[in-house]
DNA sequence: GTTGACCTTCCAGTGGCTGTAAGGTTTATA
DNA sequence: TATAAACCTTACAGCCACTGGAAGGTCAAC
């Protein structure tokens, strides 16, 4: 399979699959006679799983920790889980932050009269000294 | 006041001070004499006002949006208005994909054992086909 | 034989900084 | 007065995770 149907089949783009093989996340594609990448259902699973791992939140270091789990027949599922659970409390503290962030500017803007007039509110409070 | 004292004033580095007039985000500084750039209090406050907007979610080029408002005696408030509101939906819009990835985190944590053996619920649904 | 859809490599650009190097200036201390 | 430290300057490289584009090679259909 060349690599369009290998980026079809998993979710990444060409770019980003020759992307991944510049930086070594994934394993150099063998080569059929002309050059070309070719991919088999192995690699194309590889590759799927990276898509999904960064889809959660997985930046692309851990994702390439996951990935050596995956193809570790002695690894211990405890290794993934552990991973999981930190990723899914630094997303909480990202919403959080969001969520501040949110309501901040939903103050400001209640605030604000948004009218044809130069007084704002949002920009007062963007000055201010806190 | 040197470019260390707008800096600690402003809650922005010295660093990212001079990257935001090197881009044109801000006017290039008065220089003394020796060649150190100086700040009064207003380019602080426009400075100030940049970490703020950055501090709730906008980026530089929305920032610096604000900051032509700022610097314009005849704005109308309503165009900040607009950019607040669209800044809080683009961050709801955010907060809801967090939420969403982290939900999926969970649900795959909460079917994987995690323990010594290798078989992970996690590992097999990143890798599985949706 | 030519068009168009693939494929290749290589280089540059994105955003918003941050780090580092190599130097000049100022201030405090010995 | 020497020197050390704490400033300041510019310039360039690197970070992340791609994406776009150029310039060219290959292949299938008409």
């Amino acid at each position: 399979m060349n690599i369009s149907a290998a980026a079809s089949r998993s979710g990444l783009s060409t770019k980003t699959i020759r992307y991944y093989e510049d930086i070594g996340l994934i394993a150099p594609a063998q080569r059929a006679q002309n050059g070309y990448r070719q991919y088999d259902e192995n690699s194309v699973n590889e590759l799927r799983f990276l898509a999904h791992a960064r889809d959660v939140g997985f930046d692309l270091h851990e994702s390439k920790q996951l990935l050596e789990l995956l193809r570790n027949p002695k690894r211990q599922s405890r290794h993934a889980r552990v991973l999981v659970l930190e990723k899914s409390r630094q997303l909480e503290e990202r919403i959080q932050q969001l969520l501040s962030m949110r309501e901040q500017l939903m103050m400001m803007a209640n605030r604000c009269h948004g009218d044809e007039g130069p007084d704002c509110a949002i920009l007062a409070e963007l000055v201010a000294d806190r």
